[in-house]
DNA sequence: ATAATTTTATTACAATTGTAATCCAATTGA
DNA sequence: TCAATTGGATTACAATTGTAATAAAATTAT
């Protein structure tokens, strides 16, 4: 398996951007964030070209403006995040991780059920 | 709530150290960690500086050398990274999050047991 | 064909982090 | 008592990150 890389906070958020719709122009990219965030045009682009940089991001050659699309699979870099999260916070132990998270994100009865059928399945 | 200090990888090592046994002095704190890490101990009392600044950590100052202790609980921190993880890398949607987690990380039947019934208690 | 505009590339700069080294004051050993 | 040691404080220094500005190249408008 190829090294996933590292993704910051901010380029996490330029990345879930680029999984949601792709192939896409940086300029598209600006307009999308500009609903979540306050950055510059500018931060954005730099954002982007740390990504390509990194091998997160791509983009096809054709002319003048680029269209970026996501090379790693946002499940991928998510499995990543995940393990390291848990062995950093929860020195690698699942129960405690999520008996948390269920108690700090209050979720409905339904939501409850599903998590309970989705572990019937394992 | 006070504001929960932000944490770097390198520190919440430290940080395990001291919740697992304190108060503590930096010696001892090198040699716990000098089983885990291969840190030089003036980077490890660099680290408790900071940790120290942060606000997470104090000690008392009795004397020549200090004895060290956490000012933050574990779970406090463990629930404020949870949060903004959940956020960063899964939307903050807790099933798909969790869905990954015992996806990776294969569980025992027991532990799949044991979760549900933590569910249900909720 | 030039000037203006737009996109990309290069450079910037402070804060945080990883990883120590050096300086200094207190303690201890000779 | 004086030198050596040791623990803490201060300083260091490169990499990463947040957050852009500026320069250069390409496209477009006049």
């Amino acid at each position: 398996m190829s090294k996933v890389p590292k993704i910051s906070e901010s380029e996490w958020q330029v990345m879930k951007a680029l999984w949601d719709e792709y192939p896409i122009s940086s300029n598209r990219v600006v307009e999308i964030l500009s609903e979540s965030t306050s950055w510059n045009p500018k931060t954005i682009k730099t954002l982007l070209t740390r990504l390509v940089k990194k091998g997160a991001v791509s983009h096809n050659n054709e002319g003048r403006s680029y269209l970026y699309f996501p090379v790693v699979e946002e499940s991928v870099l998510a499995k990543a995040e995940s393990k390291s999260f848990l062995k950093r916070v929860f020195r690698g132990a699942l129960k405690p991780m999520i008996a948390t998270m269920v108690e700090s994100e209050d979720l409905s009865d339904e939501e409850i059920e599903e998590l309970k059928s989705l572990l019937s399945k394992k």
